[in-house]
DNA sequence: TTGAAAGCGCTACCAG
DNA sequence: CTGGTAGCGCTTTCAA
């Protein structure tokens, strides 16, 4: 059926181990160019394919690298896989990506799945907060690097961004507006970087005395939908905020429904600021005020990291890479409305 | 380093063999509860992975399936991709993603590199025009199935949209508000999505008895710079279009830059309607009128497809699965303005 | 310059 | 119920 190196071997009359020295070329090893060319044309005759995964096994080697993601299907997340996908077609490898679907069984699944695969390297987005499976990784030593959610305690290398500080400047600056009553829409509270979002508005609520109502924080899912009850929620409040932040493409997309159902006018009825990367931002009925990632240079930092591990003949101390977000100013985040506030 | 079944037959005092038939556990094997306790215990306990690698080579059976796309960080694709991943998970396969950057190098290369790693069936959204590699695919009966781009000589399995009428019919709404002179802005103009869209765009535009002249169809680049300057040359023509149908999200995203840098007012100054699924549609500066996909579905149709073909015992005919786009009527496309027309 | 043999980790078949 | 053996397709070391 399939062409195999003993078949190229016995079609021209040499042994196996001479086609694969052949079709390997080191350059270095002496072999007639009778042979060489007679295999070669043989080879494109029969259309000879390696068969990769015995080389994998002989060689212990795969040339692949995994990465897992929650959702590939969310710009965020995809944006960061084609920043990495690119260097690694560079590098000769081959990159596999997974979806955990924001599921811990599933990124238990696709681990073991991808270790078992060979992979020489995995990148994780993981959906936290369990880390035991990343910890054994690391006791072996194995190269890996997650990318936007650290774990505290854990000593692994990561590229994370600085949410902290950007959410507390999206803040700052609805204060500085005028705004009092600013509600902060999150994704899932055990993500990392949610986590990290919620303690630079909570830091920011208190060094400029907002409202501290906690029914100003909500959400905590990841969908569409989530996004848009939780927005519902917050609008519902009797002494609704006149300012929102909220988190996630997907989140995005349902507070804008929310709000659009409402038939809220940004910025005159309610200020918004997202943390969203969508291209679209700036074409928005009101151009949406946004903290963004540079997906692709966080991909490619990631992956950068991942092969200087990967390289190692020894252990190499874990790094945390903190990346710059964007705050872009546009419409959709304006003076209060004194009828408002 | 790594545990493999046999360092467990050895801590188990049993044979390899023996390991290999528990924890592979075909029930009809009878086995010693004892060993069989044993067994698992040790494996848990030695964290045995077990080497995918070597599995395939001996079953000649990988488990997984390829899917090569253009590129993931667009939202048509990964979408797509999605559909076919959740899928794919159920079944207990593994879907390998690759980028092909609309290059058909890199598509032939990961064509070679996926059958190379013996992956069971393959899914294209081929760069076209080349087709010889996938004809070679067919020749061996190899399962296949490409998406959204078909080849109008080749006998493959295709999940595609209907391009042409949705063209023809997004023209043919735009003539009925009153529009003459309706512009088409395309893709690559080789892909076969582009090439039927171009024909329901022609047809109409005969049927109709609008403005002819060829300068009003333009674009041949599949990037958002490539939208950005085709709009301009079109808006920029001493008769301007008073409608455009745009195709592609990212090409989407260049017109709509375009329109708002001339200062052009939708749908006061220009109509128009995108063949884009962009989740912020509704929510744009004027919600855009557009033709947009069931992408899980189409990833869905397209797996099924390939998994008939993978379990057939003998050879199927090809078939052609057709997909129904979605026209949306929303502002973006409104009655000409008579002081354009 | 080429051949022979061993073995990567696993499973299937045949014995016992 | 369990052990032994062979072999998937490839590479590598050692011989010739």
């Amino acid at each position: 059926m399939t062409v195999t190196l003993k078949d190229l071997a016995a079609y021209c009359n040499v042994h196996p181990s001479t086609v694969s020295r052949v079709l390997r070329g080191k350059e270095n090893l002496r072999i007639s160019e009778k042979t060489r060319q007679k295999i070669f044309n043989a080879s494109r005759k029969l259309k000879y394919r390696p068969n990769q995964t015995a080389r994998t096994l002989r060689l212990k080697k795969s040339g692949t690298i995994g990465l897992i993601v929650p959702d590939i299907s969310n710009p965020f997340f995809s944006r960061i896989a084609r920043g990495i996908d690119i260097l690694t077609y560079n590098a000769g490898y081959m990159l596999i990506v997974v979806n955990t679907d924001e599921n811990q069984d599933k990124e238990l699944h696709y681990v073991n799945e991808l270790m078992s695969r060979g992979v020489e390297g995995l990148m994780i987005i993981p959906a936290q907060d369990e880390y035991s499976h990343i910890q054994e990784l690391l006791n072996m030593d194995f190269p890996l690097v997650l990318i936007d959610r650290d774990f505290e305690n854990l000593k692994a290398n990561a590229v994370i961004s600085n949410n902290k500080e950007a959410s507390y400047k999206a803040v700052k600056y609805l204060c500085e507006l005028g705004h009092k009553r600013i509600a902060a829409l999150s994704g899932r509270r055990n993500l990392y970087s949610i986590k990290k979002r919620l303690q630079g508005y909570r830091e920011a609520v208190k060094d400029f005395n907002l409202d501290k109502n906690p029914d100003l924080i909500a959400g905590d899912g990841h969908t569409i939908e989530d996004g848009y009850n939780a927005t519902m929620d917050l609008l519902n409040l009797e002494n609704p905020p006149t300012a929102l932040v909220f988190s996630g493409n997907l989140i995005s997309v349902g507070a804008l429904t929310a709000i659009q159902e409402k038939g809220l006018k940004v910025p005159q009825d309610i200020s918004i600021i997202g943390f969203t990367d969508s291209l679209y931002s700036e074409f928005l009925s009101t151009p949406l005020c946004t903290i963004s990632h540079p997906l692709q240079e966080i991909g490619e930092k990631a992956l950068n990291l991942l092969f200087k591990h990967m390289k190692a003949t020894k252990q190499l101390p874990c790094e945390k890479v903190i990346i710059k977000t964007t705050f872009t100013v546009r419409d959709s985040a304006g003076p209060v409305n004194d009828r408002l506030s």
